[in-house]
RNA sequence: GCUCCCAUCGUCUAGCGGUUAGGACGCUGCCCUCUCAAGGCGGAAACCGGGGUUCAAGUCCCCGUGGGAGCACCA
């Protein structure tokens, strides 16, 4: 048996986190076993389902490097098909006609909730033999599943273990609308047949639904796929993932500096572990991944791992592949990476990667390397610019006097300084950074300068010295 | 309310009857050091509660408790 796993998203938002995990999990169960992943847009819901949520869901696994080998199917493309199904079921008498309109079904749930028991549909059009009267009855009938009412229905998820429900817990659901649209639990049954997909991962926010959804394929004659539900992320507090608790949508994290590598990395270790690994390439994720060990649990996000996870791809992934990402960083802040004077990007990957949890913290942090600092940071200028004036005309004078700009010659040149004036290293790369930088916090002095170029620090030496002279008089 | 799922450090997790309950993030002490980091070596930190089963329970069973999900002409 060949694999087929699906991702079925429907576009009514952006790709969030959870449904990366789980497009995550199938596309590496798939690959695991050499089998197919598909992508199928659930678009049934016209009302709710936008062309951009479709193109966000895209760029999201586009941007994840999720990529399928079937799809995207739209399942507003099948609604023949759908039809097709409706019309045999409704033949066989597995599925009938009701003629209730929404104002009972809304006083029969209220009913019923009222009463304190399971709200559901009480079949009074399960056994009729013609349309109905009155004034509770619809012109456009809906159309609903008959469940069996006997028995129970057990789902083997391979997550949960045999989940059982009583038979006469589910009731008989709208399978297709009034207006003729079918509706959730009965495309996805369709879709599911049709696309041959053997295993299901999915959210186990639709455990519940796969009760129903396996005695549909049952009424269709068809073996229920493989069943996999996978828990919930929860945000930091352990709440309900929402837009307003932070970033639940994949593409921020992408704003927000972070390498699809890492995200890839983080969400795969959230819900499902390998003994004691954290670090997992593609290749491995594929090699090692199972659903027999996701975990049971609901896990909340935590950022600071994130953070960590991100800031070791950027150290160890190529440095060319940094780069570009970084590029587009700094473009976003308003900096040009290819401009005139511009630093060697490459090298200043390699000298902030270990100062950089996010690109846009590295982007912020190296603006001082594509403009002048406007100002100097009120502590640092005080403490490390007012007095070093002496120190900073010496490096003035021994930088202006290097041949081959590098960081080797820089470096002698400041350790130069220091000897001279018998004054700790610290004493004199500190006042030079701040002039340089802006700030007291820069990569190695030797770098920042080879970075730099003679021109850009010898300037910013003379208008450091010209500040700080400038604070002695005021 | 009814049905279903879940429960190990703050967080992510290992554990699959016998462990000093391990790792990671974060926090923290020391070292290194031209700043900030990064790195190295340490530290604090957990089995929700109660009953069983068993020679032995974080591990199996039951009951509580606490979280979560579902109960739509949404998906």
């Amino acid at each position: 048996m060949t694999v087929i796993t699906r991702f079925a998203p429907s576009p009514t938002g952006f790709l969030h986190i959870g449904g990366a995990r789980t497009a995550l999990f199938s596309w590496l169960y798939a690959r695991r076993h050499g089998g197919r992943f598909v992508l199928r847009i659930e678009d049934t819901d016209l009302e709710r389902s936008t062309p951009e949520a479709i193109n966000a869901i895209l760029e999201g696994m586009s941007w994840l490097g999720l990529d399928y080998d079937d799809g995207p199917f739209y399942q507003t493309h099948r609604f023949d098909r759908y039809k097709e199904v409706l019309d045999q079921m409704l033949a066989d008498g597995t599925a009938y006609r009701c003629y209730c309109s929404r104002e009972r079904l809304d006083a029969l749930r209220a009913g019923q909730i009222e009463a304190k028991v399971k709200a559901r549909y009480d079949g009074r059009c399960r056994d009729l033999d013609a349309p109905p009267t009155g004034d509770d009855v619809s012109d456009q009938p809906v159309i609903r599943f008959r469940q069996p009412r006997e028995g129970h229905t057990v789902v083997h998820d391979q997550v949960k273990g045999n989940v059982v429900f009583d038979n006469h817990e589910l009731d008989d659901l709208i399978i297709a609308r009034g207006d003729g649209t079918p509706t959730y639990n009965f495309v996805v049954v369709v879709d599911d047949m049709d696309m041959k997909v053997s295993h299901v991962i999915r959210g186990d926010d639709h455990l519940n639904n796969s009760a129903r959804q396996s005695n549909i394929l049952q009424a269709l004659g068809v073996e229920p796929p493989v069943y996999a539900h996978v828990p919930m992320i929860l945000d930091e507090e352990g709440k309900k993932l929402s837009k307003r608790t932070g970033a639940a949508n994949v593409m921020e994290f992408r704003d927000a500096g972070y390498l699809p590598e890492a995200m890839i990395n983080y969400l795969v270790r959230l819900g499902w572990a390998h003994g004691d690994q954290e670090i997992f390439s593609l290749d491995e994720m594929v090699e090692l991944f199972d659903v027999a060990d996701i975990n049971h649990s609901a896990s909340s996000i935590n950022p600071s791992k994130l953070d960590w996870l991100n800031q070791h791809y950027i150290k160890t992934l190529p440095v060319a592949y940094v780069a570009r990402h970084l590029a587009w960083h700094l473009g976003a802040i308003g900096l040009d990476p290819a401009a005139e004077g511009a630093p060697d990007i490459e090298t200043l990957v390699q000298a902030q990667a270990e100062r950089s949890r996010t690109l846009v913290e590295m982007a912020q942090n190296s603006r001082f390397f594509y403009e002048a600092p406007q100002s100097y940071d009120e502590k640092a200028g005080r403490k490390h610019l007012c007095g070093a004036e002496d120190t900073l005309e010496a490096l003035y004078h021994a930088l202006s006097l290097v041949e081959h700009w590098t960081a080797e010659s820089a470096h002698q040149a400041v350790l130069g300084v220091a000897e001279e004036h018998d004054l700790k290293l610290g004493k004199v790369a500190q006042p030079l950074r701040v002039a340089v930088a802006g700030g007291p916090v820069s990569p190695p002095i030797d770098i920042t300068l080879a970075l730099l170029g003679r021109d850009a620090t010898l300037s910013r030496i003379k208008s450091a010295i010209a500040w700080a002279k400038a604070q002695v008089e005021a």
